[in-house]
DNA sequence: ACCTGAACACCGTTCAAGT
DNA sequence: ACCTGAACACCGTTCAAGT
């Protein structure tokens, strides 16, 4: 009716305005709404004029991860390396909190943009700094995986009920008594970090401070190993 | 010409049939490769009949996980804590290694299914065997993290270079200057773990060694916790 | 020289119509 | 009652034709 194609009212694209557009298309609808046609759509474009500012839909994907990585905090001064890292890495949770679907974005990216290799470069300097040998910094640098990025991968979490109605009381008691017939031990550390409360089994724990948590007896460890003098391949 | 459509000849389809054809597939030509569609035709039925055996895509992956988890060697007796959960998640790495796409799609999968949950159970009951107290067990879990699967997420691999031609001398050389300047920790690293070989940067390290060292660090941090009597938050 | 409509070769999934 | 062809609502990307 009174709508109509207004051509002149669209802003000029830009990678920066695609990349930004997509981030915040995937922080509302998650990373499976992003396509080249709904983006385009988006920004009131004809699909085929993204490509003058992405190569592709992977290269669409890094520049998003990209934009992420971009948020995290600048390193602090005056940490020695193990105060330096934990808050990089910390800073680095928090900007993927902020963004869901990067967690997965970053697992399935292959491609090492230099935004990615200048913070992993970056890291890998807080070590070499706090006296780590270039070897050590390399094994402590896969040991920590993508702990870097700020997550876990999120082993108990439930699928996302987002179809399924919540079970009755009735249902629930039997699905619990059948699951403590057949996984006894994931029942156990399940009451373990919700004092007993299990709604929706196996889900609920403080993932925060199992990142901490992870987080810290890995670096107590990186700790211990150049103290002892860590040399090459021990044993 | 003589090709005629002979429906009597195919094998009749199963569950297990469709999901050990898919399995197959990705074997070979990747997880990129597994579509209803193309699956369909591979095993000589319409895409349609598929939806009898699995609900939909989401759970023909599933299956396909299930179908490496079953790979792993059952527990073996007489082992210690340390030494079984050690050996199991081992053997959950040889099993990965076999499917090469496997490493992602556990890494996608939100669901839990039977046989993935037993396996979860089981490696908790080491730990619970082995003394650990529930809360312990539950934060050990998820400090391996994928590990429990066999792999670390591939922090330094390159990407599959399967169209890129190999650079010239000339050309690796001045991106190695290039790569040098802006990104000196990730070159000394990357030379520490080849002993100089830099036949694409950052590559080539040796993933079966970074993996154990990293296993072997949290599982030497388990063992300390757990001598301390760790109990629920310390500090 | 620049831009883009239409097309290509796919998807996962539904459902009505046919046997 | 069972099965499935055709359709629906999408994809990423190419490329020739139009301005």
């Amino acid at each position: 009716m009174a709508e109509q194609s207004e051509p002149t009212r669209r802003a000029p694209l830009s990678r920066d305005r695609v990349l930004r557009t997509a981030v915040a298309r995937a922080d509302a609808a998650g990373i499976g709404s992003i396509s080249m046609r709904g983006l385009a759509q988006e920004l009131g474009v004809v699909p085929m004029a993204l490509y003058k500012h992405v190569a592709n839909k992977d290269e669409l994907l890094d520049g998003m991860v990209d934009l992420v990585i971009e948020e995290f905090d600048p390193p602090a001064d005056g940490l020695d390396w193990k105060a330096g890292v934990r808050s990089r890495v910390l800073s680095a949770r928090r900007a993927v909190l902020r963004h869901p679907w990067a967690r997965l974005a970053i697992e399935s990216r292959t491609r090492r943009t230099p935004t990615v290799l200048g913070y992993m470069d970056s890291l890998a300097g807080a070590f070499r700094g706090g006296g780590f040998s270039a070897h050590l910094t390399h094994h402590v640098m896969h040991a920590l995986g993508n702990r870097i990025w700020g997550f876990t991968p999120e082993l108990f979490d439930e699928p996302r009920g987002d179809d399924a109605l919540p079970p009755t009381a009735e249902e629930q008691e039997a699905m619990a008594r059948e699951f403590a017939q057949r996984y006894p031990h994931i029942l156990e550390i399940a009451m373990a970090a919700t004092d007993g409360d299990l709604s929706g089994v196996g889900g609920g724990c403080d993932e925060q401070f199992e990142f901490e948590f992870a987080l810290d007896l890995l670096l107590d460890g990186f700790e211990r190993l150049q103290r002892q003098g860590w040399v090459r391949r021990p044993g």
